[in-house]
DNA sequence: AATGATTGAGACATCAATGTCTCATCTGAA
DNA sequence: TTCAGATGAGACATTGATGTCTCAATCATT
Protein backbone atom coordinates (compact mmCIF):
# COMPACT_ATOMS: atom_id res chain seq x y z
CA UNK A 1 0.00 0.00 0.00
CA UNK A 2 1.64 3.49 -0.83
CA UNK A 3 0.20 5.06 2.02
CA UNK A 4 2.95 3.11 3.92
CA UNK A 5 5.57 4.29 2.53
CA UNK A 6 4.84 7.94 3.05
CA UNK A 7 4.31 6.65 6.81
CA UNK A 8 7.99 5.61 6.49
CA UNK A 9 9.05 8.65 5.32
CA UNK A 10 7.38 10.46 7.95
CA UNK A 11 8.95 8.91 10.39
CA UNK A 12 12.61 9.26 8.19
CA UNK A 13 12.44 12.59 8.27
CA UNK A 14 11.87 12.53 12.20
CA UNK A 15 15.16 11.11 12.13
CA UNK A 16 17.15 12.82 9.81
CA UNK A 17 16.06 15.62 10.36
CA UNK A 18 17.76 15.84 13.47
CA UNK A 19 20.66 13.63 12.75
CA UNK A 20 21.38 13.60 8.41
CA UNK A 21 23.53 10.73 9.12
CA UNK A 22 21.69 8.76 11.34
CA UNK A 23 22.08 4.60 10.03
CA UNK A 24 18.97 3.01 8.89
CA UNK A 25 18.92 0.84 11.52
CA UNK A 26 17.63 3.97 13.96
CA UNK A 27 15.36 4.83 10.40
CA UNK A 28 13.56 1.40 10.47
CA UNK A 29 13.61 1.65 14.51
CA UNK A 30 11.86 5.00 14.18
CA UNK A 31 9.27 3.64 11.73
CA UNK A 32 8.37 0.94 13.30
CA UNK A 33 10.00 -1.31 11.25
CA UNK A 34 12.90 -3.68 10.84
CA UNK A 35 15.78 -3.31 8.36
CA UNK A 36 15.10 -5.74 6.04
CA UNK A 37 11.42 -4.28 5.30
CA UNK A 38 13.01 -0.74 4.44
CA UNK A 39 14.85 -2.15 2.27
CA UNK A 40 11.93 -3.84 0.30
CA UNK A 41 10.33 -0.71 0.48
CA UNK A 42 13.04 1.45 -0.63
CA UNK A 43 16.31 0.03 -2.95
CA UNK A 44 19.13 1.79 -0.59
CA UNK A 45 19.85 5.21 1.13
CA UNK A 46 20.09 7.53 -1.26
CA UNK A 47 16.56 6.04 -2.48
CA UNK A 48 15.26 6.80 0.78
CA UNK A 49 16.53 10.09 0.99
CA UNK A 50 15.63 10.69 -2.61
CA UNK A 51 11.75 10.12 -1.05
CA UNK A 52 11.98 12.35 1.57
CA UNK A 53 13.27 15.09 0.01
CA UNK A 54 10.76 14.48 -3.20
CA UNK A 55 7.79 14.22 -0.29
CA UNK A 56 9.07 17.41 1.31
CA UNK A 57 8.51 18.79 -2.26
CA UNK A 58 5.68 17.62 -3.12
CA UNK A 59 4.10 18.77 0.04
CA UNK A 60 5.46 22.79 -0.05
CA UNK A 61 4.08 22.63 -3.43
CA UNK A 62 0.81 21.67 -2.64
CA UNK A 63 0.78 24.05 0.42
CA UNK A 64 1.58 26.46 -2.56
CA UNK A 65 -1.52 25.13 -4.59
CA UNK A 66 -4.14 24.90 -1.42
CA UNK A 67 -2.75 28.35 -0.62
CA UNK A 68 -3.69 29.65 -4.20
CA UNK A 69 -0.63 31.97 -3.82
CA UNK A 70 -0.54 33.15 -7.38
CA UNK A 71 -4.34 34.96 -6.78
CA UNK A 72 -5.17 37.58 -4.96
CA UNK A 73 -3.60 39.77 -2.61
CA UNK A 74 0.22 38.82 -1.95
CA UNK A 75 -0.94 39.54 1.65
CA UNK A 76 -3.81 37.05 2.03
CA UNK A 77 -1.88 34.71 0.15
CA UNK A 78 0.97 34.47 2.12
CA UNK A 79 -1.25 34.17 5.18
CA UNK A 80 -3.14 31.48 3.40
CA UNK A 81 0.23 29.70 2.67
CA UNK A 82 1.14 30.23 6.16
CA UNK A 83 -1.35 28.13 7.69
CA UNK A 84 -0.84 25.85 4.91
CA UNK A 85 2.45 25.09 4.99
CA UNK A 86 2.64 24.90 8.88
CA UNK A 87 1.63 21.30 8.99
CA UNK A 88 4.30 20.55 7.15
CA UNK A 89 6.98 22.39 8.51
CA UNK A 90 9.11 19.72 9.22
CA UNK A 91 9.25 18.28 6.24
CA UNK A 92 10.56 22.11 5.21
CA UNK A 93 13.14 21.68 8.00
CA UNK A 94 14.60 18.58 6.41
CA UNK A 95 14.71 20.17 2.89
CA UNK A 96 16.25 23.47 4.30
CA UNK A 97 18.69 21.20 6.07
CA UNK A 98 19.96 18.50 3.89
CA UNK A 99 21.31 20.18 1.04
CA UNK A 100 23.46 16.79 -0.39
CA UNK A 101 19.66 16.46 -2.45
CA UNK A 102 20.83 19.07 -4.87
CA UNK A 103 22.85 16.41 -6.53
CA UNK A 104 19.92 15.10 -7.93
CA UNK A 105 18.93 17.02 -11.11
CA UNK A 106 15.01 16.20 -10.62
CA UNK A 107 14.97 17.43 -6.74
CA UNK A 108 16.82 20.17 -8.06
CA UNK A 109 14.34 21.37 -10.39
CA UNK A 110 10.99 20.88 -8.77
CA UNK A 111 12.84 22.88 -5.48
CA UNK A 112 13.83 25.85 -7.94
CA UNK A 113 10.42 25.62 -9.12
CA UNK A 114 8.81 26.12 -6.08
CA UNK A 115 11.57 28.74 -5.00
CA UNK A 116 10.45 31.03 -8.17
CA UNK A 117 7.09 30.29 -7.42
CA UNK A 118 7.64 32.07 -4.06
CA UNK A 119 10.00 34.38 -5.73
CA UNK A 120 7.40 35.50 -8.34
CA UNK A 121 4.69 36.15 -4.88
CA UNK A 122 6.86 38.36 -3.35
CA UNK A 123 7.49 40.18 -6.34
CA UNK A 124 4.00 40.55 -7.15
CA UNK A 125 3.54 41.83 -3.64
CA UNK A 126 5.78 43.92 -4.32
CA UNK A 127 4.25 45.31 -7.23
CA UNK A 128 0.94 45.75 -5.42
CA UNK A 129 2.85 47.89 -2.43
CA UNK A 130 2.09 45.48 0.17
CA UNK A 131 5.29 44.03 0.58
CA UNK A 132 8.70 46.35 1.07
CA UNK A 133 10.84 47.11 -2.12
CA UNK A 134 14.08 47.12 0.44
CA UNK A 135 14.01 43.62 0.71
CA UNK A 136 14.50 41.90 -2.26
CA UNK A 137 12.36 39.42 -3.16
CA UNK A 138 15.20 36.58 -3.08
CA UNK A 139 15.56 37.58 0.45
CA UNK A 140 12.27 37.58 1.36
CA UNK A 141 11.88 33.82 -0.18
CA UNK A 142 14.58 32.29 1.56
CA UNK A 143 13.86 33.84 4.85
CA UNK A 144 9.98 32.73 4.65
CA UNK A 145 11.42 29.53 3.97
CA UNK A 146 14.02 29.24 6.73
CA UNK A 147 11.45 30.52 9.49
CA UNK A 148 9.07 27.76 8.05
CA UNK A 149 11.80 25.49 8.68
CA UNK A 150 12.56 27.14 12.49
CA UNK A 151 8.91 26.22 13.18
CA UNK A 152 9.34 22.58 12.35
CA UNK A 153 12.46 22.55 14.34
CA UNK A 154 10.77 24.27 16.92
CA UNK A 155 7.87 22.45 17.40
CA UNK A 156 9.99 18.80 17.09
CA UNK A 157 12.05 20.12 20.29
CA UNK A 158 9.18 21.31 21.89
CA UNK A 159 10.01 24.53 21.97
CA UNK A 160 7.42 26.23 20.06
CA UNK A 161 3.84 24.82 20.73
CA UNK A 162 1.94 23.88 17.47
CA UNK A 163 -1.40 25.76 17.78
CA UNK A 164 1.15 28.44 18.03
CA UNK A 165 3.14 28.07 15.05
CA UNK A 166 1.24 29.29 12.40
CA UNK A 167 0.39 32.80 14.28
CA UNK A 168 4.23 33.12 15.17
CA UNK A 169 5.47 32.30 11.79
CA UNK A 170 3.04 34.88 10.21
CA UNK A 171 3.09 37.49 13.16
CA UNK A 172 6.81 37.54 12.63
CA UNK A 173 7.59 37.57 9.35
CA UNK A 174 4.36 39.61 7.94
CA UNK A 175 5.72 42.14 10.48
CA UNK A 176 9.37 42.39 8.49
CA UNK A 177 7.98 42.26 4.90
CA UNK A 178 5.33 44.01 4.98
CA UNK A 179 5.01 48.15 4.23
CA UNK A 180 4.61 50.02 7.47
CA UNK A 181 0.57 51.13 7.06
CA UNK A 182 2.16 54.54 8.01
CA UNK A 183 4.50 54.30 5.71
CA UNK A 184 1.71 54.34 2.82
CA UNK A 185 -1.30 56.71 1.25
CA UNK A 186 -4.09 55.31 3.42
CA UNK A 187 -5.66 52.58 0.60
CA UNK A 188 -3.00 52.45 -2.35
CA UNK A 189 -4.72 49.14 -2.91
CA UNK A 190 -8.17 49.72 -2.62
CA UNK A 191 -9.45 46.71 -4.64
CA UNK A 192 -8.12 43.44 -2.72
CA UNK A 193 -9.78 42.06 -0.41
CA UNK A 194 -7.27 42.43 2.22
CA UNK A 195 -8.40 42.94 6.03
CA UNK A 196 -7.49 45.62 7.46
CA UNK A 197 -4.25 45.38 9.81
CA UNK A 198 -6.80 45.45 12.89
CA UNK A 199 -6.85 41.79 14.77
CA UNK A 200 -3.82 40.34 14.83
CA UNK A 201 -5.14 36.97 16.45
CA UNK A 202 -7.51 36.53 13.73
CA UNK A 203 -5.03 34.06 11.60
CA UNK A 204 -4.71 32.27 14.22
CA UNK A 205 -4.99 27.80 12.81
CA UNK A 206 -4.23 25.28 14.13
CA UNK A 207 -1.73 22.24 13.64
CA UNK A 208 -1.39 18.90 14.18
CA UNK A 209 1.54 17.25 15.68
CA UNK B 1 50.63 27.70 14.54
CA UNK B 2 47.07 27.91 15.70
CA UNK B 3 45.63 30.31 12.93
CA UNK B 4 45.88 28.26 10.45
CA UNK B 5 43.87 25.71 12.48
CA UNK B 6 41.49 28.14 11.92
CA UNK B 7 41.70 28.51 8.47
CA UNK B 8 41.47 24.92 7.55
CA UNK B 9 38.37 25.18 9.81
CA UNK B 10 37.09 28.31 7.95
CA UNK B 11 37.52 26.14 4.77
CA UNK B 12 35.91 23.37 6.21
CA UNK B 13 32.80 25.35 7.04
CA UNK B 14 32.46 26.18 3.56
CA UNK B 15 32.33 22.49 2.60
CA UNK B 16 30.39 20.79 5.27
CA UNK B 17 27.70 23.82 5.48
CA UNK B 18 26.77 22.59 2.15
CA UNK B 19 27.34 18.90 2.61
CA UNK B 20 27.47 17.50 5.57
CA UNK B 21 28.58 14.14 4.23
CA UNK B 22 31.52 15.31 2.22
CA UNK B 23 34.53 13.35 2.53
CA UNK B 24 37.85 14.75 4.56
CA UNK B 25 39.51 14.31 1.32
CA UNK B 26 37.04 17.10 -0.19
CA UNK B 27 37.81 19.32 3.06
CA UNK B 28 41.11 18.63 2.79
CA UNK B 29 41.23 19.76 -0.54
CA UNK B 30 39.04 23.15 0.17
CA UNK B 31 41.62 23.90 2.65
CA UNK B 32 44.35 23.90 0.41
CA UNK B 33 46.31 21.26 2.28
CA UNK B 34 46.71 17.34 1.85
CA UNK B 35 44.61 14.86 3.87
CA UNK B 36 47.65 13.46 5.57
CA UNK B 37 48.05 17.19 6.97
CA UNK B 38 44.46 17.72 7.92
CA UNK B 39 44.79 14.51 9.58
CA UNK B 40 47.88 16.28 11.50
CA UNK B 41 45.98 18.68 12.43
CA UNK B 42 43.06 16.96 13.34
CA UNK B 43 42.91 13.48 14.84
CA UNK B 44 39.94 12.53 12.77
CA UNK B 45 36.76 13.38 11.25
CA UNK B 46 34.81 13.70 14.71
CA UNK B 47 37.44 15.84 16.35
CA UNK B 48 37.29 18.07 13.18
CA UNK B 49 33.61 18.79 13.05
CA UNK B 50 33.30 19.33 17.07
CA UNK B 51 36.20 21.57 16.45
CA UNK B 52 34.37 23.69 13.47
CA UNK B 53 31.35 23.54 16.12
CA UNK B 54 33.23 25.02 18.96
CA UNK B 55 34.57 27.59 16.59
CA UNK B 56 31.32 28.49 15.41
CA UNK B 57 29.75 28.71 19.07
CA UNK B 58 32.92 31.01 19.92
CA UNK B 59 32.56 33.40 17.04
CA UNK B 60 28.96 33.98 18.04
CA UNK B 61 29.60 34.16 21.58
CA UNK B 62 32.43 36.69 21.01
CA UNK B 63 29.30 38.73 18.93
CA UNK B 64 27.32 38.40 22.03
CA UNK B 65 30.13 40.02 23.84
CA UNK B 66 31.17 42.42 21.69
CA UNK B 67 27.51 43.89 20.93
CA UNK B 68 27.18 44.00 24.27
CA UNK B 69 23.86 42.63 24.54
CA UNK B 70 22.93 42.13 28.55
CA UNK B 71 23.18 46.22 28.31
CA UNK B 72 21.33 48.97 27.37
CA UNK B 73 17.78 49.23 25.07
CA UNK B 74 17.23 45.68 23.91
CA UNK B 75 16.41 47.09 19.99
CA UNK B 76 20.01 49.27 19.84
CA UNK B 77 21.71 45.66 21.66
CA UNK B 78 19.97 43.61 18.85
CA UNK B 79 21.02 45.92 15.82
CA UNK B 80 24.39 45.73 17.67
CA UNK B 81 24.26 41.97 17.43
CA UNK B 82 23.27 41.85 14.03
CA UNK B 83 26.41 43.56 12.88
CA UNK B 84 28.73 41.78 15.21
CA UNK B 85 26.96 37.92 13.98
CA UNK B 86 26.37 38.85 10.30
CA UNK B 87 30.24 38.37 9.41
CA UNK B 88 30.09 34.72 10.98
CA UNK B 89 27.10 33.55 9.26
CA UNK B 90 28.12 30.83 7.97
CA UNK B 91 29.40 29.19 10.93
CA UNK B 92 26.06 29.99 12.15
CA UNK B 93 24.20 27.84 9.26
CA UNK B 94 26.49 25.00 9.94
CA UNK B 95 25.11 25.07 13.50
CA UNK B 96 21.35 25.44 12.98
CA UNK B 97 22.40 22.94 10.07
CA UNK B 98 24.51 20.31 11.32
CA UNK B 99 22.37 19.02 14.54
CA UNK B 100 24.55 15.38 15.14
CA UNK B 101 26.99 18.06 17.33
CA UNK B 102 24.03 17.64 19.93
CA UNK B 103 25.77 14.47 21.24
CA UNK B 104 28.77 16.28 22.76
CA UNK B 105 27.83 17.71 25.73
CA UNK B 106 30.86 20.33 25.84
CA UNK B 107 29.46 21.73 22.36
CA UNK B 108 25.91 21.32 23.90
CA UNK B 109 26.46 23.19 27.08
CA UNK B 110 28.22 25.91 25.10
CA UNK B 111 25.19 25.97 23.29
CA UNK B 112 22.66 26.45 25.60
CA UNK B 113 24.68 29.48 27.28
CA UNK B 114 24.43 31.30 24.01
CA UNK B 115 20.89 30.57 23.49
CA UNK B 116 19.93 31.86 26.94
CA UNK B 117 21.64 35.11 26.32
CA UNK B 118 19.75 35.39 23.44
CA UNK B 119 16.74 34.43 25.35
CA UNK B 120 17.46 36.80 28.13
CA UNK B 121 17.61 39.30 25.52
CA UNK B 122 14.35 39.11 24.21
CA UNK B 123 12.68 39.01 27.78
CA UNK B 124 14.46 42.28 28.74
CA UNK B 125 13.35 43.83 25.61
CA UNK B 126 9.63 42.31 25.84
CA UNK B 127 9.73 43.41 29.63
CA UNK B 128 11.07 47.13 28.18
CA UNK B 129 8.10 47.19 26.22
CA UNK B 130 10.38 46.85 22.92
CA UNK B 131 9.88 43.75 21.78
CA UNK B 132 5.83 42.33 21.15
CA UNK B 133 5.06 39.96 24.06
CA UNK B 134 2.69 37.91 21.96
CA UNK B 135 5.69 36.42 20.06
CA UNK B 136 7.49 34.26 23.08
CA UNK B 137 10.88 34.69 23.74
CA UNK B 138 12.42 31.45 22.69
CA UNK B 139 10.32 31.87 19.22
CA UNK B 140 12.09 35.03 18.44
CA UNK B 141 15.21 33.48 19.57
CA UNK B 142 15.08 30.41 17.27
CA UNK B 143 13.72 33.00 14.41
CA UNK B 144 16.58 35.05 15.20
CA UNK B 145 19.21 32.43 14.57
CA UNK B 146 17.55 31.07 11.91
CA UNK B 147 17.68 34.06 9.83
CA UNK B 148 21.27 34.51 10.96
CA UNK B 149 21.68 30.96 9.11
CA UNK B 150 19.54 31.75 6.42
CA UNK B 151 21.82 35.36 5.72
CA UNK B 152 24.48 32.77 5.62
CA UNK B 153 23.19 30.08 3.05
CA UNK B 154 22.09 33.25 1.10
CA UNK B 155 25.29 34.69 1.14
CA UNK B 156 27.48 31.31 0.13
CA UNK B 157 24.38 30.90 -2.86
CA UNK B 158 25.25 34.42 -4.24
CA UNK B 159 21.50 35.16 -3.50
CA UNK B 160 22.14 37.67 -0.97
CA UNK B 161 24.83 40.82 -1.43
CA UNK B 162 27.34 40.76 1.43
CA UNK B 163 26.61 44.32 2.12
CA UNK B 164 23.11 44.24 1.90
CA UNK B 165 22.99 41.28 4.81
CA UNK B 166 23.03 43.38 7.95
CA UNK B 167 20.33 45.54 6.81
CA UNK B 168 18.20 42.87 5.23
CA UNK B 169 18.22 40.65 8.53
CA UNK B 170 17.65 43.35 10.84
CA UNK B 171 14.64 45.18 9.05
CA UNK B 172 12.93 41.76 8.12
CA UNK B 173 13.52 40.40 12.17
CA UNK B 174 12.91 44.07 13.99
CA UNK B 175 9.77 44.72 11.41
CA UNK B 176 8.53 41.79 13.16
CA UNK B 177 9.50 41.48 15.97
CA UNK B 178 9.35 44.98 17.58
CA UNK B 179 6.56 46.38 18.93
CA UNK B 180 4.58 48.59 16.39
CA UNK B 181 5.06 52.11 16.89
CA UNK B 182 2.00 53.19 16.47
CA UNK B 183 0.67 50.33 19.14
CA UNK B 184 2.14 52.14 22.18
CA UNK B 185 1.65 55.26 23.87
CA UNK B 186 3.92 58.09 22.96
CA UNK B 187 7.10 57.22 25.26
CA UNK B 188 6.54 54.31 27.54
CA UNK B 189 10.14 53.50 27.85
CA UNK B 190 11.20 56.85 28.17
CA UNK B 191 14.70 56.91 29.93
CA UNK B 192 16.47 54.23 27.52
CA UNK B 193 18.49 55.50 25.04
CA UNK B 194 17.02 54.04 21.75
CA UNK B 195 16.21 56.83 19.08
CA UNK B 196 13.24 57.11 17.55
CA UNK B 197 12.03 54.55 15.03
CA UNK B 198 12.35 57.64 12.20
CA UNK B 199 15.43 56.61 9.77
CA UNK B 200 15.07 52.63 9.14
CA UNK B 201 18.27 53.13 7.10
CA UNK B 202 20.31 54.38 9.43
CA UNK B 203 21.62 51.18 11.25
CA UNK B 204 22.88 50.07 7.92
CA UNK B 205 26.60 48.72 7.84
CA UNK B 206 28.93 47.13 6.00
CA UNK B 207 29.76 43.32 6.42
CA UNK B 208 32.92 41.77 4.70
CA UNK B 209 32.75 38.58 2.65
C1' DA C 1 -7.36 -24.98 11.17
C1' DA C 2 -4.71 -24.35 6.89
C1' DT C 3 -2.39 -21.72 3.57
C1' DG C 4 -0.15 -17.96 1.43
C1' DA C 5 2.05 -13.64 2.08
C1' DT C 6 4.52 -10.50 4.71
C1' DT C 7 7.60 -9.32 8.23
C1' DG C 8 11.51 -9.63 11.59
C1' DA C 9 15.89 -11.26 12.97
C1' DG C 10 20.17 -12.41 11.91
C1' DA C 11 24.25 -13.86 9.11
C1' DC C 12 27.20 -12.62 5.43
C1' DA C 13 29.83 -10.22 1.75
C1' DT C 14 30.85 -5.83 -0.17
C1' DC C 15 32.51 -1.41 -0.28
C1' DA C 16 33.76 3.05 0.76
C1' DA C 17 35.67 6.18 4.05
C1' DT C 18 38.73 6.49 7.56
C1' DG C 19 43.02 6.05 10.18
C1' DT C 20 47.93 5.03 9.81
C1' DC C 21 52.02 4.50 7.68
C1' DT C 22 56.16 5.47 4.56
C1' DC C 23 58.74 8.13 1.51
C1' DA C 24 59.77 11.84 -1.72
C1' DT C 25 59.52 16.71 -2.07
C1' DC C 26 59.53 21.35 -0.56
C1' DT C 27 60.68 25.19 2.46
C1' DG C 28 63.43 27.89 5.47
C1' DA C 29 67.27 28.70 8.45
C1' DA C 30 72.11 28.18 9.54
C1' DT D 1 75.06 24.26 0.40
C1' DT D 2 73.25 21.55 4.01
C1' DC D 3 70.16 20.10 7.24
C1' DA D 4 65.90 20.01 9.92
C1' DG D 5 61.17 20.37 9.80
C1' DA D 6 56.93 20.20 7.43
C1' DT D 7 54.10 18.89 3.64
C1' DG D 8 52.07 16.10 -0.18
C1' DA D 9 51.20 11.86 -2.44
C1' DG D 10 50.17 7.40 -2.16
C1' DA D 11 49.76 2.60 -0.28
C1' DC D 12 47.66 -0.22 3.17
C1' DA D 13 44.69 -2.19 6.80
C1' DT D 14 40.67 -1.28 9.53
C1' DT D 15 36.18 -0.29 10.36
C1' DG D 16 31.50 0.30 9.99
C1' DA D 17 27.44 0.89 7.20
C1' DT D 18 25.21 -0.96 3.50
C1' DG D 19 23.18 -4.34 0.37
C1' DT D 20 21.69 -9.19 -0.03
C1' DC D 21 20.40 -13.38 1.54
C1' DT D 22 17.94 -17.14 4.30
C1' DC D 23 14.70 -18.78 7.57
C1' DA D 24 11.48 -18.67 11.32
C1' DA D 25 7.48 -16.23 12.99
C1' DT D 26 3.50 -13.69 12.38
C1' DC D 27 -0.67 -12.17 10.13
C1' DA D 28 -4.57 -12.35 6.96
C1' DT D 29 -7.66 -14.68 4.35
C1' DT D 30 -10.35 -18.61 3.38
Amino acid sequence: MATDRDTVLEAAVGVLSRRPSAHLDEIARAAGISRATLHRLFPGRDALIREVGLLGLRRFAAALDTAEVEQGDAEAALRRLVDASVPDAMLCAFLAGENQLYENDDINDLWEVQIARLHTLFLRGQQQGVFRIELSAAWLSEAFFDLVAGVGWSIQDGRLAPRDAAFSLAELFLGGALRRPDARTPSPVPSDHRPDTDSPMSERSEVGA
